[in-house]
DNA sequence: TCCTAAGCGAGACGGTACGTCTTGTCTTCCA
DNA sequence: TGGAAGACAAGACGTACCGTCTCGCTTAGGA
């Protein structure tokens, strides 16, 4: 029992270690043994943990994204339907708060290191109402899917963008230009 | 003179067997050795050229940009302007020919070790065509280059999609597909 | 302390590694991954203990300086003073023994790598002794330092020279006839 | 003929620059690029004329050899017989004029490069004068081969520290001092 | 309370790749 | 045609990380 809390601690240390490494100098420019050093771990006991810089990043990032989904799921409930989609404000009130990791992720030095798992969940809400809409069901399902990966695929971008000018234009400005281009297009829009 | 083509050819071959192994193997996995290896090029040969991996594939891309940026000129002059971006059709054209690159470039084995210059390209395209919409020059200078990063995020996320799906719908139908939501939005198209 | 063991052996595999290469093919053309194969040792360990070959020459040399140094020890305290030195014995001695060794590193291909280190001990040798003889201190250094060069570098040439010829007049022989050049001199002994 | 001279002075400038770069910093830090830096040649043109630095360095010692022989050919013929070589004064003073190549050569930075080449003038020299003193012809060919190189290491070995110590007591005292210690022996000259 | 299995730090080790440096060959151009 | 320029292959260098391993120390949980 007391050993399984040792092991959680010294996995959390090395979780910790990243994060702080990757804010401080990027993911590619860490090397194990910085991670070592800066959770004050021997190298041996990294390995005993984790097979590789990798695994542990992952292992990190799933941590992230549970956050993330939760807060989304909540957010689904709670917004009020109108046209655009409901997670937009979440998602760029989540990335704000959480600024410093976000851009170690996702802008910057960390180039994209956790797109994947953010393109994931993004993907899943919108495919959900998406599909919700059309529920009559055309057999569309090919249009449906290309929509689902444009829509993920222009959040994402902004979100990226957004993160690297320094969150500027707040979450609410920002949701609400980016429901614009989605719900009429760009010309509408423009 | 002569030895200008002798470094041309040298170059040339580095470039080429850069791009060989990454469809091979994937950019991660190749080394400066097996480059040369594979250009028959000696390895202080490739340091006479390009100070790393990193260099070579950039000078690789640049061609690369070239051709696009050429064939998107040309796309823009002959087709007829209707509502959406012009080099859709060029886009998803040109990605189809050289299918493996880009599927070694943008998708699968090699993430996006290309995307950022596809994204410059195709971002200063959107932003001319933008710019010439809105000529009178609004001050909406954020709107407009959310409206930018939207599009291009878009566009290269359905194109990414493609690509991994076997290039399957026809570059026609992908770009009407894209261009109606991109012209009258989700909902309209949805 | 099992760790002290383990390095001391990969150490001494990699000075005798050294030592049976130079005999095979002379110092100049060793090649620190010759040294590791021959050793069964990686490179990278090998940089963990010598900085470079030089290094783990000297640190060989060492070795076999405490060696000579002893021998010659033993053999001042037990052989009767008589006129001449009394290391000459030890010294052909000690040189037959290790013929390999010392036609590597003094004689034939791996010209004079270790004369330094020899003309070192003999040097404190010869002027121990010759201080012991002008013990009321005259105040003629220079004349003392230019015997023990003159004494030190005759006997090297010598040793040289008996090497190269196959270690042939036996050491006692050698030792008496250096002793009375030494002596007499020249003209009395000639 | 304009042609050898143009050869001719190339291969000057070479042999030249070697000398200058081996007293500047020693000759194993010298690289043929240095050597051709120094002598405004092409590097090519380099192994034109010779196979390697070392075969630069020999060609070079030959012209120094030449001269030091001839010399010591005319100090053997004016000087006037006494106990001990005649060659001795000679030596010296040669190599105080040439203080700056003569260290270079055989003291400090380069240990002993042209030693071989020394040794054998001497060799030769106390070997004829070694030769006429026991004319009659004892057998004893070891016993007079052992008291060349005896002399020899020793001339050299007094010879190398007079020049790292700066070539100081004059020529005339060391070459008493020298002649002392051969003629009469250690323990009568101490 | 002791003692025994675990987590852990330390660090040797064999590898692999890096980017640099020097060598010697070869080809092309210029005077 | 001799020499300058410099591309090129070869291969050693010393450095940086990697992942594996063996070693003792410490420390908590069951006897």
């Amino acid at each position: 029992m007391r050993v399984d809390r040792r092991v959680a601690r010294t996995r959390m240390a090395l979780k910790h270690a990243l994060f702080t490494l990757i804010i401080r100098k990027g993911y590619e420019a860490i090397t194990v043994e910085d991670i070592c050093a800066e959770a004050n771990v021997g190298r041996s006991t990294f390995y005993l943990h984790f097979a590789s810089k990798d695994a542990l990043k992952l292992s990190g990032l799933e941590h992230l994204r549970e956050q993330l989904a939760a807060r989304q799921q909540e957010a689904l409930a709670s917004v009020a339907k109108g046209d655009g989609f409901s997670f937009g404000l979440a998602l760029f009130e989540h990335a704000r708060e959480h600024a410093d990791l976000y851009q170690a992720l996702i802008g910057g030095r960390g180039v994209g290191i956790a797109l994947g798992g953010i393109r994931q969940i993004l993907s899943d809400l919108v495919r959900t109402e998406l599909e919700a809409l059309a529920d009559g069901g055309s057999g569309e399902v090919i249009a449906c899917e290309v929509a689902v990966q444009y829509t993920v695929g222009a959040y994402v971008a902004v979100l990226t963008w957004w993160l690297e000018r320094g969150a500027e234009p707040s979450p609410e400005q920002m949701n609400e230009m980016v429901r614009g281009l989605t719900a009429r297009g760009i010309w509408a829009a423009g």
